[in-house]
DNA sequence: GGTTAAACTAACTGTTTAGTTAAACTAAAT
DNA sequence: ATTTAGTTTAACTAAACAGTTAGTTTAACC
């Protein structure tokens, strides 16, 4: 029954749910594990209305992607304007990162998925993207060496060190709940919020990149 | 055709094809997305041999699991009885975990799949590991801390660090080979090898930990 | 009230899928 | 040569699947 609370045509909120159900279905089984008769029924919606409001499967796991991936780089690009030093951008970087894969539920489990599937079904616009955020992380990590504040590094540790902590974090607290002895023996982790857990691997990144003569 | 050379008896051999196509196929498409027949198909086997030698698609994924994932805890352990000092222990953790991921093209992509799914699929034998694993580095993080050499940390952070870089790094490396202006970027990471990559990561995990104290 | 475009639906199609079965084949044992 | 147990196979089933269609409903417009 529709609400009927003024809002855009009803097609937008249909496409909207479409959407946001089609995220977590693709986050919880993958792009080839996925249903799209679940993917209606969890959006309460007739299948039919996917085709009709989207397009296939393919088009819909595409504009999933696009979503919650696309112009990423762009955004980060425009925060690390306002940052000054090296370790400034480094943090600015970190949090972001961070904010993005909290903005949605389903986004650090489908970058995942996406990795462990090579990227293949990616598009190309999403590759860029990415491939602009490390060229970011490159220039941080060079400008903070040629600065002499930074041991010299590979960058490409320092982002997977990054990356991967925070997607494992946000795509493993299922884990971390089923297992209530693990919590107990790291009950101060298991209490933890994401603020906690991105300021330990910001202290963790800075630490291991930062030169000790710097003030 | 089989192969005529001596071996042990031929069911054995069908056997092995058989897990080592599904570890592939489970770490290219999930579980929800392998098709037995493409299994079946690329094991150059007729499908009803995986459902007579093993059993169905679900029993298929447990023992792929099994395999990979059963006894790293153990093996583990034993290593790290030979390791003196927290910084030993965690160079034999990182290492570890490194050379597991090695075994097997297919096993960083299963972890993330897994992770990424909540690891709703993992035997509770292979929950176990993982946990016995985590409390190895609980451990080891205290023991540093408690003898002054470490500085105070959430093991978590440093866990999820190790494992998700060299996680990201091992499966993400066809989107590397996609990217050549990635490559170009920072070309000796591109010509980098496992060796260079998880030593890149020791460095950084031990100058995050260690206090300047020590020698 | 009538018209119309947009949104939505139940039922459908052809294909794909996991899993099974009866029969054939193979190699070892006699 | 025959028997037997283990291995393998082609063909099959019922259910699931992506995608489509003809028709209905809804809401905006006049």
């Amino acid at each position: 029954m529709q609400d009927t609370t003024p809002q855009t045509s009803r097609g937008d909120d249909t496409t909207r749910r479409i959407m946001d159900t089609a995220a977590e279905v693709f986050s919880e089984v993958g792009y080839a594990g996925a249903r799209v008769d679940a993917i209606a029924k969890k959006a309460n919606v007739n299948k039919a209305m996917i085709y009709y409001h989207i397009g296939d499967k393919k088009t819909l796991y595409t504009r999933v992607l696009h979503e919650h991936f696309g112009q990423a780089a762009n955004r980060m690009r425009e925060l690390l304007k306002q940052a000054q030093t090296p370790e400034e951008k480094i943090k600015t970087y970190i949090h972001y990162i961070n904010q993005v894969m909290d903005e949605n539920p389903s986004k650090a489990a489908i970058m995942m998925r996406e990795m462990a599937g090579g990227g293949r079904s990616l598009p190309d616009v999403v590759v860029e993207d990415i491939a602009t955020i490390i060229g970011s992380v490159v220039q941080i990590i060079d400008e903070g060496i040629s600065q002499n504040r930074f041991h010299p590094v590979n960058p490409m540790c320092v982002h997977l060190m990054v990356i991967g902590a925070l997607m494992c974090h946000k795509a493993s607290r299922p884990i971390r709940q089923k297992l209530p002895h693990i919590a107990d023996a790291m009950d101060q982790m298991a209490a933890m919020d994401h603020g906690d857990f991105v300021n330990g691997i910001e202290t963790l990144i800075l630490r291991s990149l930062t030169k000790q003569n710097t003030a």
